[in-house]
RNA sequence: GCCUCCGUAGCUCAGGUGGAUAGAGCAACUGCCUUCUAAGCAGUGGGUCACAGGUUCGAGUCCUGUCGGGGGUACCA
């Protein structure tokens, strides 16, 4: 039972015994003291009640407290502080019998049932296959990756999409391109324009076609074939580079096939037939005003193609009808004004479009040093998401693009990344974990391991023991709280706190010879490899949802 | 103009539904390794939480406005 619940269950009863009543039972929020020495969880439903009753909130506190219970083995201390808080230490054999939990549970410590039998699906990346993933992409794929992980570690059926768009114009222009170096490379003069793609890799994939066609195709104006083998090699590209991340895509859905099965027109019949559409100066527009926005947004352009919100709408209206119980979608801030024009589509269409969660994520700025890196797919000037990976390795990647909330712009220093990448937190977390694999075989070779049951966890007495038993026990709420917000970067801020703790706990072994993990003493020996088991196996498993991995030596 | 994200230590950033003395890492400075990894631990210095009002027992957190920065505001995606 988790000690929130219990403690507010409690508090709800004292409080109206002693005649007081509460509006809601949330409003009995228990709480984490920042403050050390304040308890492990406390209360503030005295100072609520305070200025309803019109009474001395420490007063108040204290009629609260007479109707708990006198003697509860859970707490080890119930005392009111400061302007009438209520303060409740747990009690350590409260504590010892967590610990034996983590222990029983192993890697699915922490995980949950809330999304049994529920469906998500989590759309990400999502770029077009113009060119090899930039950067900015990559902290979209982390983030995307690492709220997968964590809604499938409390119990969702996770589906990873990936949608892109091979209709348009920019494919048209990506064909177009090949094309046109593919005749410079049989010696005509360029026909690139600044619209064109730049990239080295257009020039590789001409060279392609060249080898496996000659000049065959010199007067060729049709882009399709040029386009079709640059759409198929930059996927490869993009799939491998993922896949270095550890990210593997369920579906990967594409624009044509909303075509093909005619869901395009389905969209737009709907629309008519709810007269939310009209033409004007030979486009189709779609009446958003109509749902609180400024203006009007055209769905199919003069020229007869459609914008990309029509496309969008379609594809949007398919997930649902697909039945996915929530959906998510990670877009760029540079989206910011789309969305809510395909909310408006889906909920025209008569669809439910609470399901939907939109997590818009801010820019990642490239610094060299002090200086920004502008970045453009079009221009080639760019890091690429591959030599990311190839300077500072996969695991690094993912910490820097997850350590911290999305709607904050990421500051990516290159220059420290490679230079620095010691110092780097993700090393601090991972070197706890190897420290402890290297304790327990330590211990092993002494002869000393934890097979045969469940040590004496009632050894475990001294401050550092119970102040890391403390820290394991809070990864199930910090790993529900993170997956149920879509907060991914909560994750490595408990995860470099409990290394610290641990890292506390193994030094005191330094200071004073007694503390030592493994000494003489085995019963107690055994117990203290206990409680670094379960350490090893609280770090490993947020590594884990953190896609990173956990290393036993370093 | 309008929408949106951001402004917290020298730098990069955390700060669950408002709570008690605002934190971490890096950088600077000082200690700590004969035995379980010093990729570590302990400590010091460093703040008008951009600014001004407001809401209340209480505001870094909520509301309004101002300033500064990012992104958007297309018949591009």
């Amino acid at each position: 039972m988790k000690a929130e619940t219990y403690i507010q269950d409690l508090v709800l009863k004292a409080v109206t015994r002693a005649g007081f009543s509460p509006e809601h039972a949330g409003e009995v929020s228990v709480m984490e003291p920042k403050q050390k020495g304040h308890g492990d969880l406390a209360v503030n439903i005295a100072l609520i009640l305070a200025s309803r009753e019109k009474k001395n909130p420490r007063e108040i506190a204290a009629a609260i407290v007479k109707e708990l219970p006198s003697s509860d083995s859970c707490f080890s201390q119930i005392e009111i502080a400061g302007p009438g808080f209520i303060n409740f230490t747990l009690s350590d054999d409260w504590l010892r019998q967590g610990l034996a939990e983590i222990l029983e549970q192993q890697a699915a410590y922490g995980n949950t049932d809330i999304g049994r039998d529920k469906t998500v699906q989590v759309e990400f990346v999502s770029a077009n296959p113009t060119g090899p993933l930039t950067i900015g992409h990559g902290r979209q794929a982390v983030i995307g990756d690492t709220i997968a992980r964590m809604l499938e570690q409390i119990g969702y059926d996770v589906t990873r999409e990936y949608y892109f768009n091979n209709a348009g114009r920019q494919m048209r222009m990506l064909g177009e391109s090949v094309m046109y170096r593919y005749r410079e490379l049989l010696g005509e003069t360029s026909e690139l324009t600044e619209d064109h793609y730049q990239g080295e890799y257009i020039i590789d994939i001409a060279r392609e076609a060249l080898e496996e066609k000659g000049d065959a195709l010199r007067n060729l104006n049709d882009v399709s074939y040029f386009q079709a083998l640059a759409e198929e090699r930059i996927f490869n590209e993009i799939k491998n580079t993922v896949a270095r991340l550890g990210i593997r895509f369920d579906v990967f859905y594409n624009e044509t096939s909303l075509y093909e099965t005619g869901k395009i027109d389905d969209v737009i019949a709907a629309l008519k037939k709810k007269e939310l559409v009209y033409e004007a100066d030979g486009a189709l527009w779609f009446r958003t005003t109509a749902f609180g926005q400024e203006t009007d947004k055209v769905i199919l352009k003069s020229s007869g193609e459609p914008t990309y919100r029509l496309p969008d709408i379609a594809y949007h209206r398919d997930k649902i009808e697909r039945g996915f119980d929530m959906i998510i979608d990670i877009f760029g801030s540079d989206h910011v004004a789309t969305y809510p024009d395909v909310l408006a589509g889906i909920g025209a269409l008569g669809y439910d479009s609470g399901k939907i969660h939109v997590l818009i994520h801010q820019f990642v700025t490239l610094m060299e040093g002090n200086e920004k890196v502008k970045m453009s797919t079009r221009k080639a000037n760019f890091v690429t998401l591959d030599e990311l990976i190839d300077d500072v390795g996969a695991d690094v990647t993912r910490y820097f693009f997850i350590n911290r909330s999305m709607n904050s712009h990421l500051n990516f220093d290159l220059a420290l990344a490679r230079t620095e990448s010691d110092e780097n937190p993700v090393y601090y977390v991972q070197y706890a974990h190897a420290r402890i694999c290297s304790i327990l075989e330590h211990a092993g070779e002494r002869g000393v391991d934890l097979a045969g049951g469940t040590p004496d966890l009632s050894l475990l007495t001294a401050r550092e023991e119970m102040d890391l038993i403390r820290k394991l026990l809070n990864w199930p709420a910090v790993l529900q709280q993170a997956a149920e917000a879509f907060e991914p970067h909560k994750i490595p801020v408990y995860l470099e706190e409990t290394a610290t703790v641990y890292h506390r706990f193994q030094h005191a072994g330094k200071v004073d010879g007694a503390m030592r993990v493994v000494t003489d003493d085995e019963d107690l020996t055994r117990a203290r490899l206990a409680l670094c088991d379960a350490a090893r196996i609280v770090l490993s498993n947020g590594l884990d949802v953190l896609g990173i991995s956990s290393p036993s030596r370093m």
